[in-house]
DNA sequence: TATACTGTGGGCACTTGTGGGCAAATGTGG
DNA sequence: CCACATTTGCCCACAAGTGCCCACAGTATA
């Protein structure tokens, strides 16, 4: 399970450093797409197969079934660690994600999230704050017991 | 599996090159056909084969599955690979999609596609806005879990 | 019918940039 | 305060993309 938030700076080349603690989960391979804010989302190979295997199954005479299917296959690679611990992004992924110099990587369970550090501030301005998880927590019941 | 999008530039006698990770999928031979789109799709020799059976046995008193065998057979040509990894694209294919210059592939699972620049980003545009993905993730109800 | 010319496609080679790896510097923990 | 683990900058080698040359085939003209 990724938990957990970390700083590194990403290289002229699109390297970026993994966390010594999610490097394990990796090690048999992983996969990074486009999230669904201006972030990367980085999956285990388990997990992608999961996803990829929904979106094989949608028919390809639908439009909108089609779209999904480049989203899921065309804005995705292959990763694996190189040497020092680091992913290399590829340049589309690193466009639409905006990543340059300061970059966070976060723990979300399953899977972790890339982000700009100026990016992760915004978020971080909702996830912390204090009356609206509160809201959150109420809508989806989610508590420890 | 087909992931990722990748750059190249068509030379004037219309050939293009493959990703290098496509290419070990592509060496027994594969597909090439027109897309729902102004694109172009790459099938490999199974992946054809499978489509090919499934518009065989598709009603011939239906107009649309009469277009839609019409699209498959009459507009698919065999391909391979030249020396330098590069596919020949039939003039016919390249006069539909309109290539000519930058040239985008880009992975789709068991295919992948070919467009212009420009036809891409403007797909893209689609494929890149968080608010549309949400709500198609929600339509098709996909996630990794 | 034969020859010449044009255009298509195969293949080679060069250049460029990507990515692997090493090493130094910095930060952290004991 | 010291030592070890980690990050990140830098260098170099290899591979990949693209331009260019040549051969073969097809066509047209003499």
């Amino acid at each position: 399970m990724f938990l957990g938030q970390f700083a590194y700076h990403i290289d002229s080349k699109g390297r970026l450093t993994i966390p010594v603690r999610f490097r394990a989960a990796l090690s048999s391979g992983a996969f990074i797409t486009q999230g669904y804010e201006r972030n990367l989302i980085v999956y285990t190979t388990e997990s992608f197969h999961v996803l990829a295997q929904r979106a094989t199954k949608l028919s390809t005479t639908n439009p909108e079934a089609r779209a999904v299917r480049r989203l899921i296959f065309g804005r995705a690679t292959e990763i694996s660690l190189d040497g020092s611990g680091r992913i290399l992004i590829p340049p589309f992924l690193r466009e639409y994600a905006l990543l340059d110099g300061e970059t966070i990587v976060v723990g979300a369970g399953e899977y972790f999230e890339i982000w700009t550090a100026d990016a992760w501030d915004k978020e971080l301005g909702s996830v912390a704050d204090p009356d609206t998880n509160t809201r959150r927590f109420v809508d989806f019941d989610l508590s420890a017991g």
